[in-house]
Parts: C-alpha cells; structure tokens; sequence
DNA sequence: GACCTATATCGATGGTTGTCAATATTGACT
DNA sequence: AGTCAATATTGACAACCATCGATATAGGTC
C-alpha cells in the first residue's frame, strides 16, 4: 500500500483549526495520525530519535519493545510507508532514521492559530 | 471508559524524540493520537474551532459529515473522554467546545528538539 | 399529560489491525 | 555450494472500531 508521506500531506494546507477540512484532507491527516497512533510505533521512533545520528539498527530495537521480532518489522515497515523514518540496508543490518521535518510538520497541523 | 484527558496525559513529559519512551507513557500518548487520528473526527475538530467562540452545537455537524447521527454522537464522546472538546447543554441542544491547549500540548510531544 | 425535536445509548455487523509462528530472503563467511 | 545470522514476508487469529438501525432519554411546547 503507498501511503501519502507526510511531508507533502502536510505541506499544502492550513492548521487543522483554522478552517474546516475537507474530506480527502482529513483521510490524509488521519492515515499519518494512525501511523504513529500505536504504543510500539511510538517506542521505536523514541528510541531511533534517542540514538546517534537519529538512526538506529533493527537489533536494537528487537529488544527494549517486548514483541517478536516480525511484529517489529511490521511496525517499521507501517512508519516507513508513511514517511516518518527510511530504511538504509548497510551490510546484513537494516538501520532506521528519522526523516527530518516530518514529526515536525505533522505537529504544526495540530497547533491552534 | 475514562481516560487520562491530553492536557495531563502531556504535562509532565519529555518531547517523543528526547528519550526513549516507557511503555505507559507511550500507552497514554497513543491513547490521545488514536483519539485524533479518525477523519471524522478531525473534521469535527476542525469545524467546532472555525467556529464561533470555537463552539459549535451537534445540530451543526450532523449535516457537513455525512454520517448517521449516532455516530457523530459517537465521535464526539469519544473526542469528550480523551481531553479534547468539553460538552454543554443548553435547552435542547449540545454544544461541543475545544479545549483550550489540548490539541497544542499534544503537538507539542511530537516536535523534534 | 401528550407530542415533537434533539441527542444519547444499545446491539449487531463488517472491516481493520496488532500479534504470532512459520517460512522466505538476503548477505557474509568459510 | 553450504551454513549461519539478520531481517522481511506470509497466513492466521483475536481484538478492536466505525458505522448503522432501533430505541431510549431529555427538554420544550401545547
């Protein structure tokens, strides 16, 4: 499934409260919303934003989330569809960044006036 | 269901990307994004604060939304428990208002740095 | 009280989603 | 080629959720 990356779902368009949205922008915003909408997708962009160069190593993200590690992946791969890390493959590791902005433009919809 | 209202379920923490998350903080916080993360009810979000005093009556979003009455009646309590709109009655009519610094508090946790 | 209007609640239903076990893929190394 | 380690994909299942129709509640008016 591609999903809208949130850098250009949010590039457009006014603060959710400054005038009423129409339906295609609301489907926009709630399918970035439902990205990080999850207690494990939250976890994962916390500990990747924590880490050097806001990038970090599936194996260490298998641990400190107590889930198997499909479900990770999982996981990683619903935040990659929806713009807010990217996936680099360096040998047989796969590291995860942040993409820079994109938390960023998603919280200044959310922000009143 | 109650649950824990933005306003506090924000005031105490660390941005997302500042330290690794707990699970309970990362439970609460993807309570209120799931709260907000429903097109529906980010429409009707966004009506009730393009209007007037950033209030509007049920009887003006039942239209706009193409969606039964009940379930507007449905997302607005599910917006009234996590925090984000307060509810009046006033003679026969409901009134839903925004919480002022709700919808900002959150957004603030998702800012980078 | 009887009736109407506005809103809320209930029960059911179809669709979505988080999780797991099993398996496939990919890359490194001998 | 063969093996091992890291990650991704698949298929299945249970839990959750958005929506609806039907009904209940509450306030106003006669």
């Amino acid at each position: 499934m591609t999903l809208l990356p949130v850098i250009e779902a949010t590039a457009c368009c006014a603060p959710l409260t400054r005038d009423a949205m129409t339906q295609s922008q609301a489907d926009d915003l709630a399918k970035s919303l439902k990205a990080i909408a999850d207690p494990a997708r939250l976890r994962l962009i916390s500990i990747i934003a924590a880490s050097e160069g806001q990038e970090a190593c599936v194996c260490d993200l298998t641990e400190p989330l107590e889930i198997g590690q499909p479900t990770v992946s999982h996981h990683l791969k619903v935040l990659t569809d929806a713009g807010f890390v990217t996936r680099s493959k360096r040998g047989t590791w796969a590291y995860y960044a942040l993409v820079p902005g994109a938390l960023d433009s998603l919280a200044r919809l959310l922000v009143t006036a």
